[in-house]
DNA sequence: CGGTTTTTTGATCTCTATCAACTATTGTGG
DNA sequence: CCACAATAGTTGATAGAGATCAAAAAACCG
């Protein structure tokens, strides 16, 4: 299974072993999903691991009077439960925010996988360390940045995310989500990130259009938004792959 | 080794011969850390599981202009650095709030352990991935949630984690926290934080006095805070509002 | 095209930050 | 045990960031 080899190397290394005993999953077509849809809710259990293959999505929670908060977005790559084995019960919601397709595996093939090749338990767990460290970098971010910095922070968050596993090196990437989704990560309500975004789009540092962000100015861009990769853990053991 | 068995079977139920093999790791005097000390810095490699015996500590980031975010609580029977493996670098700091005592576990000891019994591999995910969902919590306190509200769940959160292993269920525990490191928590400044404990006082719902933390009026306070205590994985005995 | 979704604008209000004291509490050494 | 220093909690006044409400313009889509 291509997918879940590269998406495994993406954080680390893995032996020649490792990646035959993947090689030996059998591959199923992956699951389609039409944009906005929830894929996951709350209190599911999910019993499978999923990785996203095309499309992205995001982790949400909702508290009952309406409050939406986006924790966490899914690129392609990333895994909708992080950590193995699976967790009991979801603790917050999994949502398309655009057509997306997701590959299943199947709990007992993985369980075969990791006792044939330990080390690739480890390899998930790698994706766990990250995916917990990009939810301390949100809360910091939502704590204690302004609505300015935070969405600088996404935005850069987003554009080294996505060239870590294969984009080429140019000043933009795709950027499908909509105001709303934006302001659902930001934490704040979406007519203030729209006269944030302005304000950014101003002072030519970002812009967004037709799906696509165009980063004008880097290093002014991760100055106002502190931005320090590291927690992304890219550089380190990491394989770049083309897709 | 009690304090790492007890600690595991927190969210696992673990068979007599894992805890045997737990039972063969030899114990050594803990570390003490006096109150208010950093233990483990952004950057430091921590090359191997400590786990919180006594006192309180925190997760923490701070900004390059001096803001500080606490990202996560730890309670006697926290582990520093969750997962296994030990991850690479710390992507954040933690400090003492109270003096505190931990174990530190050498990896070696530790991949011995997880290659005879494999099932403790999963107690630790297990402990992963509630760290991750009280991220997940936090996120949608800080995104979400107004100051009050922030500060009720906060409490709410705190009596809940302290009660599930343990204390006695009367309506008060321990809260060695200052109204500082609480405001660090829910990300707004002390002097905001102190009127709204004051309200929370007031109102008849919270009371903080001499490190001790008073639930006055459990459910009105369940339900300003939104509160539902799933994410924490505590047995079905927590009671629960949902609305 | 017409209808839906998304973005934008303006006015107003509320929550939280900031600054600058001041008081209470805790802790320490003589 | 007191005296004093340091820490922690409290108060008031004012400024600013972000929320809310309502509606228009623009973009998207079948």
């Amino acid at each position: 299974m291509k997918a879940l080899l590269s998406s495994l190397e993406r954080h680390c290394r893995l032996s020649p072993e490792e990646r035959a005993a993947i090689g030996t999953l059998r591959e199923a077509p992956p699951v389609r999903v039409p944009a906005r849809q929830t894929t996951l809710s709350e209190g599911d259990k999910p019993g499978a691991v999923r990785l996203l293959a095309q499309g992205w999505a995001c982790r949400f929670k909702d508290l009952p009077d309406g409050r939406r908060q986006i924790v966490g977005l899914l690129l392609p790559g990333d895994f909708f439960d992080p950590g193995l084995p699976p967790m009991q019960e979801m603790d917050h919601s999994v949502a398309a925010l655009t057509p997306i397709a997701y590959h299943t595996i199947p709990p007992e093939a993985l369980e075969r996988l990791v006792r044939e090749e330990p080390g690739i338990a480890d390899a998930f767990a790698r994706h766990a360390h990250v995916g917990a460290a990009i939810h301390r970098e949100w809360l910091l971010n939502l704590g204690r940045r302004n609505a300015f910095e935070r969405l600088a922070h996404l935005f850069l968050e987003i554009f080294t995310r996505l060239r870590s596993h294969g984009d080429d090196c140019e000043m933009e990437c795709d950027c499908p989500l909509t105001q709303n989704d934006l302001a659902d990560a930001t934490g704040v309500t979406s007519v203030h990130l729209n006269r944030t975004m302005q304000e950014l789009r101003r002072e030519g540092l970002v812009e967004l259009k037709s799906k696509r962000l165009f980063i004008r100015d880097y290093d002014r861009l991760a100055q106002v938004a502190m931005f320090n990769p590291n927690y992304l853990q890219v550089g380190h053991e990491t394989r770049i792959f083309a897709q």
